[in-house]
DNA sequence: TATACCATAGTGGTATACCAATAAATCCAC
DNA sequence: GTGGATTTATTGGTATACCACTATGGTATA
């Protein structure tokens, strides 16, 4: 484990190792075995995977548990959540967001953009749904776009692989805004389906590309390909 | 606390009594008064808690805590979640239930028809909207709205108060389901925006109306006001 | 009388021992 | 050698003891 921190919880760690994929998806995980890991009792291990179980991060397997494979109808299912939130945050944030909010956003997307680093991408993509959610004042919509994005962070770095890739997330999340700052709904939410369905459908090409990569190693990483 | 069956746990018990109003909105919990009324040990007290918070029916207050107070800034937010979801899960339904599945559920809801009943039609209310959502098939979006319901539920049966009310209630579920069986997507989500729209309004006037009742007897019951 | 201090009781956080269930491994009979 | 029964190790579930912290109420002093 490289999260080693002292300043971090063993939920913190565990949550940061899953993400990273130091804990691979599918690998079995057991109470006794984070207690001796991450130098903590039992108590604070299961509080950390009952809490990470909400987050869709750890699931039961049978008794125990397991670290959450990739599952790519779940990933089709969470982009027509991520849709309909998200084009509901943007009409609430038109007639809500005051222009400054909007503006420093802008600025914050706008330092963002020489984003050519693949880690920092990645942060910067998820961060900017959310931070864009975060204009519609509603808590429940923006808490739906974070908790999808967390269930999507251990594959949207494979929407970041290349610098075009890269920007040209970036100059949609650029154009969605722009169109947001110019309280055209219709547009806003038009480019935003298109964007979250257009990154979707690459990313769930690419997995099912890859998947026989994975298939039959012992670790059933990447689970249920269905009629993609 | 009335709920005392052997067959449930803790966590369950806990909840009903949250949720049938006898553990009241802005009450303080423990762990160890929670151990000694039902009977168990701290261990799954505080499981209990932990996943009663995800669900919002407690919350922290300070190091401790209390019952989630009913929050009429929380509610509007629900609707506008609601509304974003419910109505895509319909567009979703369209173009995948099956003739069978829409047909199964109206005959559901014709079966309680006659809900006089206040307490059964509280519970037929909340969960045709759970079913409702179940057509999309989409599994976080029927989550959202599960969730959504259960974070009003302490609430609902105000939007059900007179047989006139649970009637036009029904009559508009009734409306809704017909739209989805003739595959009109448009109508179906104006009849539920309008539906969810409607029957928030209400009964965020009611709350209005009756807060000062409770203002000031000590307990936090109905919080958050704001500009309504 | 008012205020500052201190003792105390009660809180959640943690570590750990014990339990029942289960799955794996081993051993014995055939 | 093989199959079945039995033992054994390991799991999550639970109860509980201990800890650090905090809020509260009483008391002593200015």
């Amino acid at each position: 484990m490289d999260v080693t921190s002292q300043t971090l919880n063993l939920y913190q760690r565990v949550r940061a190792d899953i993400l990273s994929l130091e804990l691979m998806p599918g690998e079995r995980v057991t109470e006794r075995g984070l207690e001796s890991i991450f130098g903590a009792s039992r108590t604070p291990a299961r509080a950390a995977l009952m809490r990470l179980e909400t987050e869709g991060l750890v699931q039961r397997d049978g008794r125990g548990w397991i670290i959450s494979p990739i599952d790519i109808s779940e990933i089709r299912a969470l982009a027509e959540l991520r849709e309909a939130v998200e084009t509901a945050a943007i009409r609430l944030s038109i007639g809500r967001a005051s222009d400054a909010d909007i503006e420093s956003l802008t600025e914050l997307l706008e330092s963002d953009h020489p984003a050519f680093d693949e880690e920092e991408s990645v942060r910067a993509g998820g961060d900017f749904h959310v931070e864009l959610a975060q204009l519609s004042g509603n808590k429940f919509l923006i808490e739906a776009v974070r908790n999808a994005m967390t269930r999507l962070e251990r594959t949207r770095w494979l929407e970041v692989r290349t610098p075009e890739a890269r920007e040209k997330a970036w100059q949609e999340h650029w154009q969605i805004l722009e169109m947001v700052r110019l309280r055209n709904a219709d547009a806003a939410t038009t480019l935003c389906a298109e964007h979250i369905k257009g990154t979707n459908e690459r990313l769930i090409d690419f997995l099912v590309s890859q998947r026989r990569r994975f298939k039959g190693n012992g670790l059933s990483i990447i689970n249920n390909v269905e009629t993609i």
